[in-house]
DNA sequence: TCCTGACGTTAACGGTGTTCACTAATCTAA
DNA sequence: TTAGATTAGTGAACACCGTTAACGTCAGGA
């Protein structure tokens, strides 16, 4: 394959992702089709097939990209602060995460929801995926480390590490991961709506007592 | 409509909500159909426009019964216990919470996930989904009204409350509720399986956590 | 007894993912 | 330059899906 037909063949997918991506925020995950991708490529739907093997393929590809750019809008905010600053960066970071979340729906419906078809399938087919989760959850491990590296980090009995990182940090980071986890998916699955109008009042009071929690 | 056919119809309505589940439980919620319920019950599709007026409907209705049932899993572990060891009672309540949605994947999908077609939609639906939901809330918030009375609630910043409920227990509630949800569907989901193999080490150092910040 | 209403049917419309056979174009190599 | 191979795309088809409409059928109540 000549380099300038590779490049023609990246550009057709990356306009497939933009369209399936559109649809994803016009009519949530499930709005995403191959007929209605290929609709609004003004193409017919078994030519998708010369690029995805299957709808499944194009989506886990989609949210790999969603992945990304989630992080890179947290490392945003995170990198217009001190280096130093690794409280105020973790904060804003979660806060970022949040409000990407809330301001894509359905991007987070696709990306933090149950797995689609069967779980065990998503489990087998998401291998690149787990790679971009995994980068996403360390840009938030980083921080710890080096507040770590202070003894700021409160930490109680620690879990065995799965990662090369001191067992304490990784303990410190999935309880937090957890928990503002739970609370931004909770209010943007409208699971706290029954409780709550603004969730917001509640993120912040979660985030000042973790900052709190802090040792200096 | 006379008492016979009355029965008759709530069987009938009984078994369609049976077929949707045990097609929820094979396939996940994606997997419920009409016509596929129509045939595990020997009946063609359009019959069952006689009992619901769309597929949402039923899903719906499956829905909050699925509250239901997690709301009685979680009150027979609570009764159980003696009816003053508010603190026992919560801990079973939250493990059960934990055991009921790890073997009933499909079904925390649906309950738990991000809404299906659209987000607006589901909200104007679910208001009987809603009271299900509160009562299943209610049975946690009960017991920390109990605490609150004996002054053993750690409480901070409080929240102005939406319910006939102490501020400082709904501002506790709510954390807590964010903090154990986040947790449970987050394993759930298998977004915390690229870190963690089994995250019940981590669930049990969580509530032992808020146990001991329990005043007594 | 009639007849009304509930229950179920078949047929159809438009939508979906996916496969297959085929064409047209483009790129590769003798 | 020309012949062959690879690629992109098409159209038809299959098997699903939700939903609607028109049509039977049978039990219950006046």
């Amino acid at each position: 394959m000549s380099d300038r037909s590779q490049k023609r063949r990246d550009l057709t997918v990356a306009e497939i992702k933009a369209a399936a991506r559109s649809l994803l925020v016009a009519s949530g995950p499930a709005g995403i089709s191959l007929r209605a991708v290929a609709r609004d490529m003004g193409i017919t739907a078994p030519a998708l097939y010369r690029y995805y093997p299957a709808l499944d393929s194009l989506i886990l590809d989609l949210a790999t990209d969603l992945h990304v750019e989630l992080r890179l809008a947290c490392e945003a905010v995170r990198d217009e602060l001190p280096a130093d600053d690794h409280v105020g960066r973790l904060i804003a970071m979660v806060r970022e995460f949040r409000r990407w979340v809330l301001t894509h729906l359905s991007e987070a419906a696709l990306m933090f929801g149950p797995p689609l078809p069967g779980v065990d399938e998503f489990h087998q087919q998401c291998e690149d995926l787990t790679h971009a989760g995994n980068q996403f959850g360390m840009i938030f491990i980083e921080p710890m480390l080096a507040l770590h590296a202070q003894g700021r980090l409160p930490v109680r009995d620690a879990l065995a590490s799965q990662f090369d990182i001191p067992a304490e940090v990784y303990t410190y980071f999935l309880a937090r991961w957890a928990q503002f986890y739970g609370l931004i998916m909770a209010e943007a699955f409208g699971h706290l709506s029954w409780a709550v109008d603004d969730a917001t009042e509640l993120f912040e009071a979660e985030l000042k007592a973790v900052t709190e929690s802090l040792l200096r």
